[in-house]
DNA sequence: CCGGCCAAGTTGGCTGTGCAACTTCCCTGA
DNA sequence: TCAGGGAAGTTGCACAGCCAACTTGGCCGG
């Protein structure tokens, strides 16, 4: 207990992590040039003293990320210098503001507890007659406002969120501690026009546009935790993904409905 | 020989895409119900005749397009029945219209080649004073104008690319059969307002919102084959990614520069 | 000089084994 | 009735080995 988690990569006691810590940190700084070929799996498996198989799961990772191409015959070639973000910089505007030495800042519009209407009860997952907790933030970046997010939250979580104070920074970290875990998100983005509360908060004219990204977020066990609606001014965000033949989770869609 | 790639999951020949592609439509199928549980590895992997390691694989596919949940102790849940698009869907722009029932359309509005900037250097990775081809093309759905695409593409590619007919709908296929591979691509999505070419083609005002997607895709061996700027009108698209805490390829920056 | 063949190197795929960590559920005892 | 302990079940992690598929580069022959 006595040593924090400050890489997470490398903190957590499996091997394979620690290897792909390890050589992520060999190629963002160039140890194998950009375009490079890395060393063979047998040679780094030799090298770091662990099975090819661990090897090869580490290397998994990369692919995932991005800073590896991998195909049968050839050397692993590097990509880039892809910086890809944790999950937790993903989910909590805190944390990504944090991470880049910005300082975030937040105001709690408004919390409200009503029933459920029939799209938050199809993406939480409840029940007729359910009731949510909804809540409206603005959220600023060294003080300047960027994003209005609107989140609904079933009543498990809604309780503890109503309970916490107003001026609270961060809401994942305390949900955490309460046992509230994010594990999975599937997001959406797209264009969308400001309307009245938008406009007002963020400072901008009712109907200019804003980058929309709707978020659902669910807990190990697949229970829907929290579905939110971000919405930022148009230049202070861009969203990056990586795929590839082997692992695509990106998608576009035809927009339909709202 | 005698069965077409119909299926290309089940149609390629390893043991772990047939066992992913056979769970898939059992899940989307429904046959575990919203949120079951499915079955453990070993009991799959004795019901398809493979070994754990082999219905892992498969399993790690689903957990990737967030299909499944995946914890220690306990069994799978079925997340939802998220349709995920192939690696060429989101590429062409030909194959996402067609795979939706949709019509495609295109025209070339212009093709130049010319010294490659800065920019355009970087990003296919071009030597100073190399040339690029630049195309502009129009995309429609149905007949009507959804998306202005502007390409830059290296010289090897873009002297394929330059002898194609105007008014060839698909360029991804052709490229194909002249051995230009795309296996990996890089996406940034955001805000942009329409200039004046955009507005003339689209039939939109100038400066009005478009969503932006910017794609660098390389081929097999890392090299860049493509960079591109695809512009949509709102209303028309949206893009959606799954990411977990176990895999993440997406993240959100903050925009500097263009 | 060029083209094709071949061997070496490398990754993909599959199997089998063992153990650790964790969850779930039942049963017991207070 | 409720809390706690423990056993069974399940997934995560790591190792070792084997073969197939594929790429690359060099050698040889024309």
């Amino acid at each position: 207990m006595t040593d924090v988690a400050v890489d997470p990569d490398r903190s957590v006691g499996t091997l394979y992590r620690k290897v792909a810590a390890d050589l992520r940190e060999a190629i963002t700084s160039g140890s194998y040039g950009e375009a490079g070929r890395l060393p063979a799996e047998g040679a780094l498996a030799e090298q770091y003293g662990v099975s090819r198989g661990t090897v090869r799961q580490a290397l998994a990772v990369l692919r995932a990320d991005g800073l590896v191409t991998s195909r049968r015959g050839t050397r692993r070639v590097v990509l880039g210098n892809a910086r890809v973000q944790s999950f937790s910089e993903l989910l909590s505007f805190t944390h990504w503001a944090r991470s880049m030495g910005e300082e975030p800042g937040g105001r709690l519009e408004s919390l409200v507890r009503r029933p459920a209407d029939a799209a938050e009860r199809e993406q939480l997952r409840l029940e007729p007659g359910a009731e949510v907790y909804v809540t409206l933030r603005l959220r600023t970046l060294s003080g300047i406002p960027v994003m209005v997010e609107r989140t609904v939250y079933p009543p498990k979580v809604g309780e503890l969120v109503a309970q916490l104070p107003a001026d609270v920074v961060s809401h994942t970290e305390p949900l955490r501690e309460h046992g509230i875990l994010f594990t999975d998100a599937d997001h959406t983005i797209d264009v969308v026009a400001a309307n009245a509360d938008d406009a007002r908060l963020l400072g901008c004219r009712r109907g200019s546009p804003l980058l929309r990204e709707r978020r659902r977020t669910t807990d190990p066990t697949g229970i829907p935790v929290e579905w939110s609606q971000d919405r930022y001014l148009p230049g202070t965000v861009a969203f990056s993904i990586h795929n590839s033949l082997a692992s695509s989770a990106l998608s576009r869609h035809a927009r339909e409905g709202d």
